[in-house]
RNA sequence: UGCCCGAUGGUGUAAUGGCAACACAUCUGGUUUUGGUCCAGACAUUCUAGGUUCGAGUCCUAGUCGGGUAACCA
């Protein structure tokens, strides 16, 4: 990356690539990802690697991931392995793995420090006399009672309040900064609090634990971090990681902060989605409605479509709501590239073709994807008795309707012009059979006196066609803005009841039994699918919907309101 | 109420003082054995008002609007 290569550069890669051009830090480059690992890593956190590992990558430096577990009371073992796991998959690697943990030690050494400088002390206030005394925004604040006590009584106390001599909340150490800053956060922000809880790493070792603003700071600077990358919510901390670093007098990293992702119809607070989990609303941090990382994998996602939306979003530093179409284009865009196409047919009406002989069968030819001339072909078996697509077919059709009607002709993929003679139904009213003629004459799909079809269905042999459940999704909330929740109404009411719907009696392509886990299919005319990860088995096959396919047809009923 | 940050089409971004560009979405039309793909077209005087300048989306001032911010969370 050269000077000359100036253009289109977001802000944080423009400040970079500045640096870099003035030596600083010796011309070096050192991202990190600090996830805390209190829940699993959804797309806002995919913006964020691959902002810091696409930093690295660009500019010849190195990307470290840190886990940030200076909370034990939300922290598990479980969600730094999915971290890891999710990370991996979305195709990056990092140069280092840490954990805050791994500097306490360090920085309670750092915080024996400060006090030593009169910079640091230990309080007894309650949170409640806390937040009287540090004032308000008009408000100054004022200073603790313990402020200004000696540095061997602080010495002392810290001591102590590390060897557990004290009880949760007791007292904590906080800095000696400005209680009248018009920046909350330097208003003798706490350092350390007492929690005696089992860390998952360092287990009973430890009963104070550093704050994030005294642990993040120095965690970048122990690491060498040049550029310590994070969201726009920390900005009006970005003068207290200075002061620590400053005060220290160790390397001094630079914050910079960028707009964090937002997407319509999709709820990306991390407290949420563990509320969505904890309460059962989904069956996992994994489930395909889910905004992880690891639900977009189980829905069929691909690492490639996931780096291609956060590039299109940018960087910048204003907040501004991406559209979930952003999001479909992308893994259609990659999907239709690789996708093969096979047959599935979710609501099934069977078809019998009254004039092809019973018992005979005879292959059919089909591209395996038009997109992609060395995918080849494939034989697919065309018989007597077919299932075809319920909406494919209608009694009464609006002029538009290019499918098949009583009386009119469509043409069959890949096969034969058909005809639909008669509607067989229930004693309901239900369609349950078409009896059908096809035209032996057509098999190149072109009839040879000329007469032309307008639509053309996909089909799939009855006796060849399995089994299978698959499962269709939609935007979890129906509201562009989740979090704008109306009076009186619970967030969790606007959940979209049709995020889900499941489709048991779906027939598809016998060759989709070998189907593995998560390899994309596109079942022509109905979108993208892959063999659910968890739940499908062999005998009973469970496909995702990644993605419909785009859909002028039904944009256009909905539109217009013509009947179903 | 203080402080900090931001503002370019319906949406997301670009333009680094010099012709407002790209993509999505939407709408038209063409191609098509997927109502897919592909192709073509339509869609903005850059929040407002002043100022600096030969020239301002960009720099300055004021305002308006939006966001963040007063855990012993991160």
């Amino acid at each position: 990356m050269n000077e000359s290569e100036h253009k289109s550069l977001d802000f944080i890669r423009q400040r970079v690539s500045d640096d870099v051009a003035n030596g600083k830090n010796d011309g070096r480059v050192h991202t990190r990802f600090p996830p805390e690992p209190n829940g699993y890593l959804h797309i806002g956190h995919a913006k964020s690697i691959c902002l810091n590992f696409g930093l690295a990558e660009e500019f010849g430096g190195k990307c470290n991931l840190r886990f940030d577990d200076t909370n034990p009371e939300k922290e598990d073992t479980e969600f730094v392995d999915a971290i890891r796991e999710d990370i991996r998959w979305l195709g990056f690697d990092w140069d280092a793995e840490y954990f805050a943990s791994d500097y306490f030690e360090k920085l309670y050494l750092w915080a024996i420090d400060l006090i030593k400088q009169g910079k640091a002390y230990v309080c007894d206030q309650t949170v409640e006399q806390v937040r009287e005394y540090r004032g308000g925004w008009d408000k100054p604040g004022k200073n603790s009672p313990h402020r200004d006590r000696t540095v061997e009584e602080n010495l002392d106390l810290f001591s102590r309040m590390k060897d557990g001599e004290f009880k949760d909340g007791e007292k904590t150490l906080r800095a000696k900064i400005d209680m009248n800053s018009d920046n909350m956060n330097l208003r003798d922000p706490a350092m350390y609090r007492i929690r005696h809880a089992t860390h998952h790493r360092t287990g009973d070792q430890w009963c104070i634990y550093p704050n994030y603003d005294w642990a993040h700071g120095q965690s970048d600077s122990i690491e060498g971090i040049t550029h310590s990358v994070c969201t726009l919510e920390f900005e009006q901390h970005r003068p207290l990681y200075d002061w620590y670093v400053g005060q220290l007098e160790v390397h001094h990293p630079q914050q910079i902060e960028f707009a964090k992702l937002v997407i319509s119809n999709t709820m990306m607070s991390k407290r949420k989605l563990t509320e969505l989990v904890a309460g059962g609303f989904v069956e996992g941090w994994d489930d395909p409605r889910m905004p992880t990382i690891s639900g977009f994998r189980r829905r069929g996602f691909t690492p490639e479509s996931i780096r291609s939306f956060t590039k299109r979003v940018g960087i910048t530093k204003h907040n501004s709501t991406t559209d979930i179409a952003l999001m479909n284009l992308c893994i259609r865009e990659h999907l239709n590239r690789i996708a093969p196409r096979v047959t599935g047919v979710l609501d099934p009406l069977k078809v019998v073709i009254e004039n092809y002989p019973e018992g005979e069968f005879e292959m059919r030819t089909t591209g395996v994807n038009p997109e992609d001339e060395n995918a080849g072909t494939r034989e697919v078996p065309f018989g007597r008795e077919l299932y075809i697509e319920r909406s494919d077919f209608m009694e009464d059709a609006p002029k538009k309707f290019f499918r098949l009607t009583v009386g009119g002709e469509v043409r069959l993929r890949n096969a034969f012009f058909l005809k639909c003679n008669e509607v067989v139904k229930d004693e309901t009213g239900e369609i349950v059979e078409l009896r059908c003629t096809y035209d032996p004459e057509t098999s190149g799909g072109k009839a040879p006196d000329g007469r032309k079809v307008k639509g053309t269905i996909h089909w799939i042999s009855a006796v060849h066609a399995i089994d299978a459940e698959v499962r269709l999704y939609d935007v979890m909330f129906e509201n562009e803005d989740p979090s704008d929740v109306p009076e009186g109404k619970d967030w969790k009411d606007l959940i979209n009841p049709n995020a889900l719907v499941v489709k048991q009696n779906a027939k598809v392509e016998p060759i989709l039994a070998e189907a593995s886990a998560g390899a994309p299919y596109q079942f022509v005319r109905n979108g993208y699918f892959c063999v659910d990860s968890k739940d499908s088995q062999p005998g009973k096959l469970v496909f995702n919907r990644t993605v419909t396919l785009k859909d002028a047809w039904s944009k256009q009923q909905k539109k217009g309101g013509s009947p179903k």
